[in-house]
This record gives C-alpha cells, structure tokens and sequence, in this order.
DNA sequence: ACGCATAGTATGCGTGTGCAAATAATTCAG
DNA sequence: CTGAATTATTTGCACACGCATACTATGCGT
C-alpha cells in the first residue's frame, strides 16, 4: 500500500509525461504521415504478426482503444488503402485485418519518426 | 541514452498505464460527480491556490490542457456555478478565476473518487 | 492622440473518442 | 427446426480536444 501524498505524486508525473509525449507524437505523425497515434498504434500491432490475419477483437485485446474507436480506426485506414478488411470465413460474425504493402510502407516510415519522438521526449520526461 | 528496445517498452507502459486508469477516473468522475478528469484536475490545481485569484495562463501554465480546451473547461465549470470569472483589473485582458462555495463542496467530494481511483488502478499498472 | 506589434482569451471548425443501441451471425434449449 | 441468448462488429450521438483565427486590451514609438 501507497501513501496518499505519494500516489498523487505518481499520477501527475505520469499525467504529465503521457501527455508530453502523446502530444509530440501526435503531431509528428500527423505532419510527416498524416497517420493518428492511435493509427499508428493499430499498424504497428497489426505488422508485429502480419505473417498471420488477426481479427479484430485480438487487436482490442492488447488495445487501449474501445471497441467502437477501433473500428473506426481500422476503417479509415482501409480507406486509406493501408489495411484491407476480409470477412473471417470460419465465423462470419468476425473481420480479419491485413496490411496491405501501401500499409507496411508507412508503417516502416512513419516507425522512424515515432522512434525519435520517443528518444527525444521520453527520456526527458523520465520518471 | 536509452536502447530503442527499452524506450519503446517504456512508452507501451506509460501508454497502458495512463489509458488504464485515465478510462477509470474518467468514468468515475463523470459517474459520481459529473466532472470531466479536465474539469476535476482544473479544480484541484485551483483549490491548492484557493486563497489567491489565478489568472488562466498561470493556469494553463502547469496543465496539460490547450488554452482553447481550458477557457471551454473553465467556462464549464462557471455554468455549473463551480467557479467564477472576474476581469482583473490591473491588466483587463487577464481574466481571474476562483472556486465557489459549490465548487469547493464538488472537489471535496469528487477527490475522495479519485484517491480511492488512484488508490486501486495505479499500483495495479504500476512501472 | 494614432497606428502597430504583442499579449490574454475566446470561438469556428473538423476530428477522434466512448457509451449505448443497432445489426449480423452463431449457438443452444426445447 | 424455431426462437432466445450470446458473440463480433458497426453506427448514432454527444462531447472534449487541438489548431488556426478572431477579438479585446496593453504598450510603445512617433
């Protein structure tokens, strides 16, 4: 158990270092690749496994965002064309999600940026 | 400097860790007080200071907030009879905000939830 | 006094979000 | 085999946010 005075202490730091990075890299990424962090979030967890499909609900699993954020997510980046949407044959209740190779391409580019927003804002923000 | 492995482990925590028990505040608050996490961290740094006026860039100064998303925050608050804002006459393009009596009653209550928040999801997504 | 650059706040606009309800497909009781 | 309960995803809606801009008030040079 945490004191009170402490435990305040350590949700301003970590209120103020999420947001200090979150907004940077929001930024970036929207400048330089016209990607969301929350895109950008999604691409890069769907790449982690691209050898294999994943169906939605496995992305919301390990996702910050709810269910009905990352459909929208995902459905704006298929409109983007970097993500295609197949319907999951064995139970056609679910959607399987690719990336497509437009979708790796950003993904590798937009990785770069996202990499050095973290090098540069994260460490000053340490905890 | 940080290895690119470690700092992107490191964002994913603070990433998790924030979404976690922001969603939890958030919904708490709103629940039980009807304050945004916005509105009640706009209250919070106003009581610390309540016996002097704060003018909204000291405000916005230590906040994470944009300025146009603390004037609407603050204008939220006066609605809702929490806070009031007086021109400051010594430089009428400042403007002072303070906590009514209501607005003290509000945080009083509002931040027993959100220790007993803190207390329960921040240990739990802890670094 | 006048105009011009600057500071402090507020507002129009578009966007992403969460919640709750709707839709679509599957499973299971009887 | 039919209808209720369940699972997977999408959509209607309202809201808070950031950016760029507009608006008011100071300060200053002339």
């Amino acid at each position: 158990m945490t004191s009170e005075p402490a435990l305040l202490n350590r949700w301003r730091t970590l209120l103020a270092s999420y947001n200090a990075v979150a907004a940077q890299l929001e930024r970036a990424l929207q400048d330089a690749h016209g990607l969301t962090m929350g895109e950008f979030e999604t691409l890069d967890r769907l790449v982690a496994v691209s050898c294999e499909k994943r169906r939605m609900q496995d992305l919301a699993a390990d996702m910050y965002l709810s269910q009905s954020a990352l459909s929208r997510t995902v459905a704006r980046l298929e409109k983007g064309g970097l993500v295609r949407r197949t319907l999951c044959e064995d139970d056609r209740r679910g959607v399987f999600v690719t990336v497509t190779e437009d979708g790796l391409r950003r993904h590798a580019d937009a990785r770069v940026t996202h990499r050095a927003i973290l090098a540069e804002h994260l460490d000053a923000s340490a905890a």
